[in-house]
DNA sequence: GCTATCTAATTCAACTTTCAACTAATTTTC
DNA sequence: GAAAATTAGTTGAAAGTTGAATTAGATAGC
């Protein structure tokens, strides 16, 4: 690794690229998918929390659990389970197991609200993203993201995050 | 292209992995990297406005064109500079072309800035991107993204945007 | 040349997210 | 078994972002 005395390596045009390519991509699609679910009333951040709440046992799941599998902050997850339990499509119950916990809670209205807008959410992310690949294509990607997120894994966590947690020498 | 009232291509295994693989590494990476960024007082989008900045001629360039290439939006861009005005960063000089227009300077305290998180953001992104990447992946990656941007250009514009620019149809 | 339309940029208000502080319950340690 | 440390979750204030409205200058049409 090159510490702050190495000369930088900067990138070689090839290695330019594909980080360009990836980053510009990746802004554009985010916002796209964003900007196709404003229709329902649905951020992807609001989506994925749904998402992840509809496929848990019961439709129920812990805060902590559900911010970490919707890749949230604990605290971002409360403010947003505040306003989805005043569009009614979530409901907090007290946790009797563990007196500190509470369940959030998917409602009938939330689990329609999904419904109606995962095809949609389905064909766009079909129409900007999986449309353009091969099937190779696709196995690859699965292939490298894979590799990324074992490496990422545990080096950054959404709570409340510390400056840094990576292996990376702190600097100052 | 499946309407409303098609029943819904849901996603087979292959794609969902692809799918779920590129936006959990995606959402990992981007957290990372802007950790990684927090020491030097910088987010990534502030990181890009700047270095678009100094990689234009006199290290200026007009607020839109600054926005566009930053991928931010116009309004955004007005509230950062305001940031990065009392930073010392940046200045504003208007623009004599064109009296409604305004030109982003880059100060040398900016690119004092700038010139010091570079060599970090780039080892940043070898260590949690680049490095996890064959040449094969990179290339790949690079034709993959290329792909999706040219798909992508123009449905959206990051510019207040208007629920829809994409051809899918409106719904409700 | 004058009106209508368009564009550049900023501002305002509403909303969202972050960060740190806090409460309360649980686990650990000795 | 009591103090200390940890964990679950919420809150409030500050900072950031959005989208619409606004101001002012530029262009186009006639």
């Amino acid at each position: 690794m090159a510490s702050k005395a190495d000369a930088p390596r900067w990138l070689n045009p090839r290695e330019m690229k594909a980080w360009r390519s990836y980053i510009i991509a990746s802004r554009r699609l985010l916002d796209a998918l964003d900007s196709d679910l404003v229709d329902h009333d649905l951020s992807m951040a609001d989506y994925e929390v749904l998402a992840q709440l509809s496929d848990a046992p019961g439709r129920r799941m812990r805060m902590s659990d559900l911010a970490e599998q919707a890749m949230i902050s604990k605290s971002r997850l409360s403010h947003r389970m505040k306003v989805m339990e005043q569009a009614g499509w979530v409901r907090r119950e007290e946790c009797k197991e563990d007196k500190r916990g509470s369940w959030a809670i998917m409602t009938d209205r939330g689990w329609k609200a999904i419904v109606k807008a995962a095809p949609d959410h389905v064909e766009s992310v079909r129409n900007r993203f999986l449309d353009h690949l091969t099937v190779k294509d696709q196995e690859d990607a699965a292939k490298i993201f894979d590799r990324l997120i074992s490496e990422l894994r545990g080096q950054y966590i959404a709570e409340s995050a510390p400056a840094k947690k990576s292996g990376r020498p702190k600097k100052q």
